[in-house]
DNA sequence: GTAAACTATAGAGTTAACTCTATAGCAAGC
DNA sequence: GCTTGCTATAGAGTTAACTCTATAGTTTAC
């Protein structure tokens, strides 16, 4: 497929496909040129174009993301650093998590509080006498 | 306090602690100014530095953290509106940790994979087989 | 056969969030 | 009082990840 059906297919932008080539994250498999030079992408571009977007989605850079695929690629690295990599990657997600369970915890009370300060006053005074209370304990 | 202290206690670097303050992330109630025009932060500074990172950490770019903050600080939105935005707050939230349970259920099976192919090359096999068959249906 | 639409490259421009540099005014220790 | 270290400002530089522009060749539709 041309450049354009990929782009579509994807949501990125042509340019940006062309960035990620140029940033080493396609190889032949992904991409050849037709006799005129048009870039020709095969299915593989695609499912690499959804990998790469997942990975960044969890704030992987595409650096990382590069090294990552290469090595997948080109299986440089032995098995037992691979297993580490994607154990401190693990690792990395699960602390990512309990930063937003937390982040969740926090705008509940917010929020919480916010509906309070509608329906209940009271309530919301109370609130507030604990939130002041926890701000130099954490 | 003076800036290097601040800096300290944050982990941020002086320039990043100026930086925020031409960003109008602090007010008078974090930053005033002493005869010798260094600047003079109180608790209120690095409770809010705080924040900043905490609300950095889940994705909030500092444009939007100025937004909320310079609301919760003069109150010119409704509390309707503040009600709003923290839903859709924790919306975000709820479908960014949706996102990582996917990554993490992907990563753990890369990484029984990659186990395997050390202990159990039978079962590494049929792995990737019943890996390769999804390929095409997600 | 020509205009519109698509593709190519090289390289400049953008944005966020820093990060650093140069220059200069205070401050603290000895 | 001098050196060392902290603070100030203005503005330049950096990095990642795009995003766009200029210029030019190719294809397609009419």
């Amino acid at each position: 497929m041309k450049i354009q059906e990929l782009a579509d297919k994807t949501g990125l932008s042509i340019h940006t496909i062309r960035y990620y080539e140029k940033e080493g994250l396609l190889d032949t498999r992904h991409v050849q040129r037709d006799n005129n030079n048009y870039r020709n992408y095969s299915d593989a571009a695609l499912e690499r174009m959804k990998l790469i977007k997942k990975f960044q989605g969890i704030g992987c850079s595409l650096m990382e993301l590069k090294d990552i695929l290469k090595d997948h690629d080109t299986n440089t690295r032995s098995n037992q650093q691979v297993i580490e990599w994607i154990s401190s990657k693990i690792d990395e997600i699960e602390r990512k998590k309990e930063e937003y369970d937390h982040m969740l915890a926090t705008l509940n009370l917010m929020l919480e509080y916010h509906i309070a300060l509608e329906n209940d006053p009271e309530k919301a005074q109370a609130m507030l006498k604990r939130m002041q209370s926890m701000q130099h304990t954490e």
